[in-house]
Parts: structure tokens; C-alpha cells; sequence
DNA sequence: TTCGTGATTATTGTATACAAATGCCTCAGG
DNA sequence: CCTGAGGCATTTGTATACAATAATCACGAA
């Protein structure tokens, strides 16, 4: 889109992933506008926007707020996608070419190399993570689909989660882009929809624990105070 | 929404859906302004949701323009409303109360009277059957499913299907909504799923027949001339 | 104190003017 | 005839002013 309501958009979506802004902050339009430095009108764009994302919401008299995401929210968005990346999947299967493969296998291998690292870089696997899944959502071949699915793959929540996998995570998720690779090569549909299924629905549990653990700090086990991968606290 | 933003809205897409605006028609903000009686402001708005709705398409420089349907985008919208609303009465079966089942009996009810008259209520049926996807919807219990399909349940081309049914296809919908009634009345999910899962694809079909018609109006054959279940020609 | 009521303030909705970008048409040169 | 550069017309993007609406606060009566 255009310049300054792309700057308002990605500058309050950022503030919201970053934790910079609180969920149920208000977020008046002339407020955004100053801080983004333009006028309301892209400022209304962005925020609609927003909404649609449902990383805000409005009350029935059109104040906006950041949005609030109870643990059933999230598993409900994790659901979704499970199920539409499973249907884009089994799409993708069917449509599968020499080329897309390769671009799969190209995504794959650089998660490979990030989480070889002795200490693994996250953001090069969350790079890797997005082409790869990109890429099967391209060769599903709907718009349809890439439509509803964009308003879930990047949200709060999801963004975070792989910053809680500790190192056998990451490699049992690059495992299953292999397995999705390999239905993929054989045109199995079925199957790399129950992958894909799978693949998102073990997201969910790892955000699960890691909320579990962080929501409920009250006095810790022996157990809870295991060193954590990468130095995220439990 | 707002009033000005509204009636843009409303009279685009109502427009649309009549057929009024042929597909590829430039949608103009200047233009569409003078039409609605509104400034350009609220204008832009009911362009951008139109055009998450898909009703609306805009180029890489964003002129936009009505959006023109092939028949495989238009399987494309009717598979993933078939998954959705499936997941939807699977989630609706396992949290159904009374009231919520007597709401669903009364749309069906309704929509018995529309479809018991001589000459049948189409627009009666319409709404009854609005009203009876929307509870099922509504017991579902996910505000995620519900804006994800919003934009799928009234397409032009949904809208229509409706209008190439004949009676005994009516009746069927009926039928089958009393069938899905009885799936949550036992709490089983995978039974609504499935039901529902057909109810939406044997739509599709419908408007896939009628279209094959309306489209390729040649000589045809003496097996497209047999009669088909329904009263719908093959 | 508590509730209602009106004035005040804050916030969003709309219209308009202007800036920036894009499309289109003309016309010169090959 | 084709091609491309230039300028004009059209269209979209942004800023701002003002109107409409909702929230808040103050004040007074029960």
C-alpha cells in the first residue's frame, strides 16, 4: 500500500507484537497519528487493518483497543490454521511441480543450517519457517485460502512460540518439513495434510507449556528451574 | 459501522450482487462518491472492505475493480466454506443447548413454510436459511470462524444459487437441516460435519449445473436432456 | 451516599483541498 | 509502422477542518 499508512500499519503492529503496547491499551487514532508521525486518515486505514487481523478490536461505538487473547482465543486460531494449512497441504500435493519442490527443500535446508548452530539463530529459522510454509500456501494455488490464512500466521502468540523451542523442537520441526517433503514428492495429499495437521496442532502445545509456565509464576519446582535452551526463563 | 461509510458499502455491494456492475468494471472513488451521494472518504472505506470481502479487486497500483469469478474460484470459495462451516457444526454439535436447538428448529420451520407454498418463497427460504447457518455459527462459539466466513457465506454467485433451485432441491436443504438438527439434538459432531460438509458441496453442484447452462447454451445432447434428481438440469 | 442530568471534553466520521502517482495520448524519430 | 519520450488527464494518497457522537465530570436532588 501506500507509504504512510504502511508505516502506521507495520509501527502499531510492531508496538503490539513487541509487547510494547498492553492488550486492552485504547488506541485513539490522533494518539497512533503522532506517535507514527502522519495524519488520521492512513492512521484509520491501519487500524482497520488491524482489526481484520484481529490484533485489535473496537467497541460497538468504534473505539479501538488492543486486542485481549485469552488461551481458548489461541487455540481456537491455532485450530484454524491447523486446518486450513492441512486443506492447503493436501491442495498443494496435487499441484506439486519440480520447482515448488525445490524451493521447499531450499527453505528446509536453511532451517537445517540455523539450527545446527551451537546456538541456534531463531530468526533465521523463523525466516526459513515462513518461506517454507509460503511456499506450500503458493502452490495450494488459492487466493482464497491465502487470504484467510494470513490473518493467523503471524499473530502475537504464534510469533513468540519459537522462541520457547528449545533445540529438539527446532529439529523435529525441520524433521516434519521433511515428511511434508516427502508426500509432497509422492503426491500423497492425505498425508501431508495429517502431517501439516499435526505440524501446527504440536505449535499450539509448545505455546501452551510455555504460557502455562510463564501465567502461573507462583513458587517454582525443582523441576520448573532447569536451565531453559537459550535463555528464555520458564 | 458509520452511516456515510454504510451506505457506501450496502450500495456497491448490493450493486454487485445484481448484477448492475458487469465483472472488471472500474470502481472509480470519484465515481463511486457521486453515485452514493457521499465524499470520498467513507468511499475508500467500503472499497477496502469490499475488497477483503473479495468482491473487489485492485491492481498493483491500486485502481479497484469488480471481481470476476471463474468457476474454479468459485469451487474454491465453496470447498472452504464446506470445511469451515463443517468444523463450525462439529464445534456447535459438542456445545448445543436447548435454546440454541430451538432457534435452529424454528429457522427450519420457517423455512418449511416458505417452500410449502404453491409457488415457493425464495426470499423467505433465503433468510431461513441465513438464520439457521448463523445459529449454528453462533453455537460454534468462535469469533475467528465467524469473521472468516462472513466474507464466503453471501458471494454473488451464492446469492444466486438459491434462485436455480427447484422444489424438490428446497426440499432437500430442508431435509438436510433437519437431519444436522438431529446430529446436534445427539451431540455428535462428526455426524453434523458430514452432513454439513455435503449440504454445502451439493450447493456448489447446483450452481455449477446452472451455470453450465446459462454459459454453454449450445445444442445439447440427449444426456445433458435427461431429467436429474431435483428438478436442477445436469 | 447515590443516582440522574446537563455541560464539557475527548474521539470518531465526513468533506474538501492539495500532493503524488499512474495512465493515456500525442508526436517525433527511426 | 513501430517505438519511446514527453506532457496532460485521471486517479489515488494525505492532511486538515469541521461536524457528529460518545465518554467524562460536575453538580444537585432524593
Amino acid at each position: 500500500m501506500s507509504r504512510a499508512s504502511d508505516m502506521a500499519y507495520a509501527t502499531i503492529r510492531n508496538m503490539i507484537l513487541a509487547g510494547e503496547l498492553p492488550a486492552g491499551s485504547q488506541l485513539g487514532e490522533a494518539a497512533v497519528a503522532e506517535a507514527c508521525g502522519v495524519s488520521r486518515t492512513p492512521v484509520r486505514e491501519a487500524l482497520r487493518r488491524l482489526e481484520s487481523d484481529m490484533l485489535v478490536v473496537r467497541t460497538d461505538t468504534q473505539r479501538s483497543f488492543v486486542a485481549e487473547w485469552s488461551l481458548d482465543d489461541v487455540r481456537d486460531a491455532f485450530d484454524l490454521r491447523a486446518m486450513l494449512e492441512g486443506h492447503a497441504a493436501r491442495r498443494a500435493a496435487a499441484r506439486m511441480t519440480d520447482d515448488s519442490l525445490a524451493r521447499l527443500r531450499a527453505a528446509n535446508a536453511r532451517i537445517a543450517e540455523a539450527i545446527a548452530l551451537p546456538r541456534p539463530d531463531v530468526a533465521a529459522f523463523l525466516e526459513g519457517n515462513r518461506l517454507f510454509h509460503a511456499g506450500i500456501l503458493e502452490t495450494a494455488g488459492s487466493r482464497r485460502l491465502v487470504a484467510q490464512l494470513v490473518s493467523l500466521v503471524e499473530q502475537p502468540v504464534v510469533w513468540r512460540t519459537a522462541h520457547h523451542y528449545g533445540p529438539e523442537e527446532l529439529k523435529r520441526s525441520w524433521s516434519e518439513h521433511e515428511e511434508l517433503i516427502a508426500a509432497f514428492a509422492r503426491g500423497d495429499g492425505a498425508w501431508a495434510e495429517a502431517i501439516m495437521h499435526g505440524h501446527i496442532l504440536r505449535a499450539y502445545h509448545a505455546y501452551a507449556d510455555a504460557h502455562r509456565r510463564t501465567a502461573a509464576p507462583g513458587p517454582v519446582s525443582a523441576a520448573d528451574d532447569r536451565p531453559t535452551p537459550y535463555g528464555v526463563a520458564a
